[in-house]
DNA sequence: GCACCGTCTGAGAACTTGCTGAGAGTTGGC
DNA sequence: GCCAACTCTCAGCAAGTTCTCAGACGGTGC
């Protein structure tokens, strides 16, 4: 059973490709539309509990979408999807209530990060918590804290959207390319030698520990040679 | 099962939305309408605790919508939006009886607290207080009136509000975007930079007290380096 | 053992973000 | 009308972050 059900709205085929592949790899039932009225159409027919939505779109723009549908008694929390600058301080007098915004280009963590973090908020469910948990290490989504061995740790905003990306794939090889496209924009066109270099600072901040006997904790994060990197615990 | 039932009447749909939205998602059943009329009618079918009322509707306006709830037996709470300047003290002439007022351009942590207020003093068999804790913080709202560590600290109104927002938070990270939408009113046009030095005022209000013994109180107030605000204890 | 190749990491440049003091403009009380 | 409190802007500094590069490191296969 997929954990929601999610409508995805953008005129751009390869955004909307690229949103609508990895939502799904991400365990959402997506379903997906390129303009406003077959959006709303579909937004009928399929009760989506969250819609992604682009703010530019040729016909309705994303907030008259998001209007016709609270008229219409369907109060779903949306995900705006907006240029930098250009329509961000629209967006932001009007993301009071549960919905929020992520600025284009984004990073497909920062969006499923983002879903999840909307859905947490509206569905109020209490029972699902924020806290992401493997091993001894303890990763929270609200406070954007990471604990390994119940010892807190820093991580800069990159440095934990990679640790979230490598939980939520405990014990399987990723990637450095899989990595660059979930981590980073999917604009990025630099080295992928930038994940080597973020998964040395992550080494050093979550595998480099001592506990309070002084004693090193085994590391979780190992390097599979010509393959990727695996988040795992080695007994 | 909801705080209480809202009816919204508002016939801006931008407005009507963003209230709609965010007072849902404060807790609140919300209903909406866009004129008088059918504000009318819809208080007959839904019963609401309390009403949030324009007082520039196109048919009748929000006096004339009050009186004939009240003739009809209906003696039900009104919080008022009205224009700046334009019609305050008509208003306050009518707020006798429980009710309040707003100005346009609101924030929605001011609507919220508004509501709360109002629904304190007329539902009055509350056991809830005004009083909101965290940690060695109290922030009393119907004195305005915020303590640390049972010292007592003047705020500023929007220190005040600030900190409101951040309590109901607590332990939750804000971005600056967030923290603009709530506690600025929604109109807001400028930097983000005003966050940042109401972050800093609050700072040292409330993070930089000492003691009886002259020892300083721990920080509640963190920075999440590109991320945002969070309102925590720190063990 | 040696050469090759992928990986690791220190150094550092460029940039971004956040903090705060100073001050201009506004409002409200007396 | 004047003063005090408050809101907001600005700019400079401090610190953190991102990314690149190059040499060191270490496994693998011959």
């Amino acid at each position: 059973m997929p954990e929601a059900r999610l409508l995805v709205v953008d005129d751009e085929p390869n955004i909307r490709e690229l949103l609508a592949t990895s939502l799904r790899f991400a365990g959402f039932e997506v379903h997906a539309a390129a303009d406003g009225h077959s959006a709303l159409k579909l937004a009928k027919d399929v009760e989506p509990d969250l819609v992604v939505l682009d703010v530019m779109l040729p016909d309705l723009d994303g907030f008259a979408v998001t209007r016709r549908l609270r008229e219409r008694g369907q109060f779903v929390p949306v995900l705006f999807l907006t240029a930098r600058d250009d329509t961000a301080d629209k967006v932001q007098g009007l993301t009071g209530g549960g919905d929020d915004y992520v600025t284009k280009p984004f990073s497909l963590e920062e969006v499923v990060a983002r879903i999840r973090a909307v859905l947490r908020r509206t569905h109020h469910v209490e029972d699902d918590s924020s806290v992401l948990r493997y091993s001894d290490l303890e990763l929270d989504d609200d406070s954007h804290e990471v604990r390994r061995a119940g010892q807190q740790v820093e991580l800069s905003p990159t440095e934990f959207k990679l640790l979230r990306y490598l939980m939520l794939n405990a014990g399987r090889v990723l990637s450095k390319s899989q990595i660059l496209d979930h981590v980073w924009q999917y604009d990025w066109g630099g080295d992928a030698n930038i994940v080597e270099s973020y998964i040395s600072y992550l080494r050093r901040k979550i595998d480099s520990i001592d506990n309070a006997e002084g004693r090193r904790l085994p590391p979780l994060i190992h390097t599979k040679r010509g393959v990727g990197y695996l988040l795992r615990e080695m007994t």
